[in-house]
DNA sequence: ATGTTCCTTCTTTTT
DNA sequence: GAAGGAACAT
């Protein structure tokens, strides 16, 4: 024993680590590629390396950079990080997800980026209504595209690394369906977004890229800062995201990356597990660490699970989940005539894991490949009195109401925001209709300059101006007035009273209030007004978090409004509800897809509609990779289940309407064939038929 | 400007 | 089968 040894043995970070876990803590600096299965203990690892970092190599904290995908990991590395060391090291990491982290950097740098100060974060919605606006103006039906898809079209080349002009000629325009895509509306999205001063998700990560690239000091700046970085979930991350780390990176810096090809469920949208062999082929001496030992789940389900991935081809690491609980309880596989037989078995499996086994509601997950999945399945449990909630669907900085609230407070904040201005211009009505509109416009064009702008020289000008342009400024003055006011008291207030009186002043709240009046009939319907209110408290709940932090914060992040409209476009789903709150129901079954089940663990969880067509999706299995990627998310599924899982499938379906022959899915009937001759008992599961009844 | 009716269209959605 | 959009009517 050597009480007066300075530098602290590492034993406490690795306690209870097995030996993979503790050669990731514990390796020397240097890259690092951690392939880790479901389940074994990713994020312990990930944190104790951090701590190691601090502790055993004294790297400073705001030397750290720890990137994830979601704002709730970020917030719980920091939190873990906290209780080992101490809040005040915490708060001086850099833990932050893609787009917040490169958020920060271009808020600091603006200028440098091409953006003026105080620029607008747009969600993909509003990304969906401007290519619609533009659409619209030149006149282009689309061709069968929705604005809805030309948007994703734009953001997946954006995503690519491509602007207009170069993905233009990157041969994208052999493609006749994307050619006026490319060549009218994506050049025109770009310029109205620069007049605008928007930035779209994707472009985030872009213009950070292209910042970094563009100026060598500063990317050595951000080199020297950023001496060792750590990459959560890395199978998900798309080209940009992976080149963003490479331009941080810099000869003296150390890049460790976590993940799973096997989990990899986000293809479709640009992601790109081949990132994880391209690190190994980019980065020097990668060390390669395997983590293969689960902690999760039964032995019978990690056997099913491994049998399902096998028949995957195209995996980067042949790989096996081993146990540690035991056999535990056996898989039931049940086989149902119809979807209404399925909802009634599931109801009556929850009350028997319930009341039997002691199970409590909220360790009860329910999984399915389709939102409308969830309907039947609702009625069900609200008829047999089974308390359930449903993660997903419409998320609450989504709703109507609240888009239009935020979008009074970005015209507030940013003149020049005409997508802002055309939203709520007329909400409430305030007869400035199509008529009014479609005259201020041809006023704007001939001006050149944005909405709000034109409406202030047609107010000020009012006296002098002709006939035809004195009843437009007349028509528009309360409006400008409305605004300029607001605009006036922004300073005066706090964040929530300055929210509570744009609600008032601009009638929204009365407007909504009014609404629910008349639509008043169903209890379950979330009244707008109160959702509107629920913004006021979001917002004073944020104003008292930033309070905290203020010692932290940044110039560059002074302006509370700013960051918080910011920050609730990048903060959503999981986060809050449909009603805008903490999301942490009690004593409820827990209802959602599979995709949005990633990351999560439950004590029983039950897939349902196990089956073909649906998972496999049908029209997944033409892309490339569909069939792969799907059955990657069986393999996700199987895995959130720590002591029972139930999987069902039926013989028929209603799809759209229509009934369809489905019957087992391609997946369980290919694990199934290695147990054929086994005798019952040795099988990893049990199979019911309840299709004969 | 608001309500109606018909018609089309169906994944998954970390930020 | 249900929801959202477009076209139409009031």
């Amino acid at each position: 024993m050597d009480r007066l040894e300075t530098r602290p043995e590492p034993d406490f970070l690795i306690k209870d680590l097995n030996e993979s876990q503790r050669e990731a803590v514990c390796a020397p600096l240097g890259n690092m590629l951690i392939v880790a299965g479901a389940g074994t203990g990713k994020t312990r690892v990930l944190v104790s390396r951090i701590c190691y970092l601090l502790k055993v190599e004294n790297i400073p904290a705001r030397n750290i950079l720890a990137v994830t995908f979601t704002n709730k990991a970020a917030d719980e590395m920091r939190e873990r990080i906290a209780r080992s060391t101490s809040p005040e090291v915490a708060r001086q990491l850099w833990t932050s997800t893609f787009h917040s982290l490169c958020l920060r950097l271009l808020r600091a740098y603006a200028p440098m980026a091409g953006l003026k100060p105080g620029f607008t974060v747009i969600d993909p919605s509003n990304m969906n209504s401007l290519c619609s606006r533009i659409m619209a103006e030149t006149h282009w039906n689309g061709q069968g595209l929705k604005p809805s898809e030309v948007a994703s079209k734009i953001a997946s080349l954006k995503e690519k690394g491509l602007r207009s002009d170069a993905s233009y000629e990157c041969g994208y325009a052999a493609d006749p369906q994307l050619q006026p895509c490319l060549r009218t509306v994506y050049p025109l999205y770009e310029k109205i977004c620069e007049q605008e001063n928007l930035v779209d998700f994707p472009e985030l990560i872009l213009r950070t890229v292209e910042l970094l690239r563009a100026n060598p000091d500063l990317r050595q700046l951000q080199q020297r800062r950023f001496k060792e970085i750590l990459v959560d979930e890395f199978q998900d991350t798309n080209t940009l995201q992976f080149e963003l780390i490479e331009l941080l990176s810099g000869s003296l810096s150390h890049v460790l990356v976590v993940g799973d090809d096997d989990q990899s469920i986000y293809g479709w949208r640009g992601a790109d597990y081949h990132n994880m062999r391209r690190f190994l082929e980019n980065y020097a001496e990668v060390r390669q660490i395997k983590l293969e030992q689960n902690y999760r789940s039964g032995q019978n389900i990690l056997d099913l699970a491994n049998r399902i991935i096998k028949h995957n081809s195209s995996r980067l690491v042949e790989k096996e989940l081993h146990g540690v609980k035991g056999e535990g309880e056996k898989v039931t596989i049940l086989k149902c005539q119809d979807q209404n037989q399925e909802a009634q078995y599931l109801a009556l499996s929850i009350q028997y894991l319930h009341q039997e086994k002691g199970i409590p509601l909220d360790h009860i997950g329910v999984l399915y490949r389709f939102n409308h999945q969830s309907l039947l399945l609702e009625q069900e449990l609200t008829q047999k009195r089974i308390p359930f909630c449903i993660f997903g669907g419409q998320k609450f900085y989504e709703r109507e109401e609240i888009q239009n609230a935020i979008a009074y407070l970005r015209l507030i904040l940013n003149s020049a925001d005409d997508s802002a201005l055309l939203r709520i211009i007329n909400v409430p009505a305030r007869k400035l209709g199509k008529k009014v509109l479609a005259d201020l416009k041809t006023v704007v064009e001939a001006q050149g300059k944005s909405y709000l702008q034109t409406i202030a020289d047609l107010v000020a000008q009012e006296q002098t101006a002709s006939k035809e342009l004195r009843t437009l400024a007349r028509k528009l003055k309360p409006f400008y007035e409305l605004i300029s006011e607001l605009k006036a008291v922004r300073g005066e207030l706090s964040l929530p009273d300055f929210l509570k009186k744009v609600l008032k002043d601009t009638g929204l709240l009365a407007y909504y209030q009014e609404i629910d009046k008349k639509a008043a009939l169903k209890p379950t319907d979330n009244f707008r007004a109160q959702n509107l209110e629920e913004l006021v408290n979001n917002a004073a709940s944020f104003a008292e978090r930033s309070q905290e932090e203020r010692a932290e914060a940044e110039p560059e992040e002074q302006d509370l409004l700013l960051s918080y409209i910011s920050n609730i476009t990048l903060t959503s789903t999981t986060e809050l509800n449909a009603q805008g709150q903490s999301f942490a129901p009690t004593q409820m079954v827990k209802l959602m897809t599979i995709h949005a089940a990633k990351g999560l663990e439950f004590e029983a969880v039950f897939i349902v509609g196990f089956e073909q067509s649906v998972l496999p999706s049908e029209r997944a299995v033409s892309r490339e990779d569909g069939l792969e990627e799907e059955r990657r998310l069986a393999y996700v599924a199987v895995t959130r289940a720590q002591d029972y899982l139930f999987i069902s499938y039926c013989m028929f379906r209603y799809l759209f309407g229509h009934l369809n022959k489905t019957g087992i899915s391609l997946f369980l009937k290919q694990m199934g064939k290695v147990y054929k001759n086994l005798p019952k008992e040795q099988k990893p599961y049990v199979f019911i038929d309840h299709a004969g009844y």
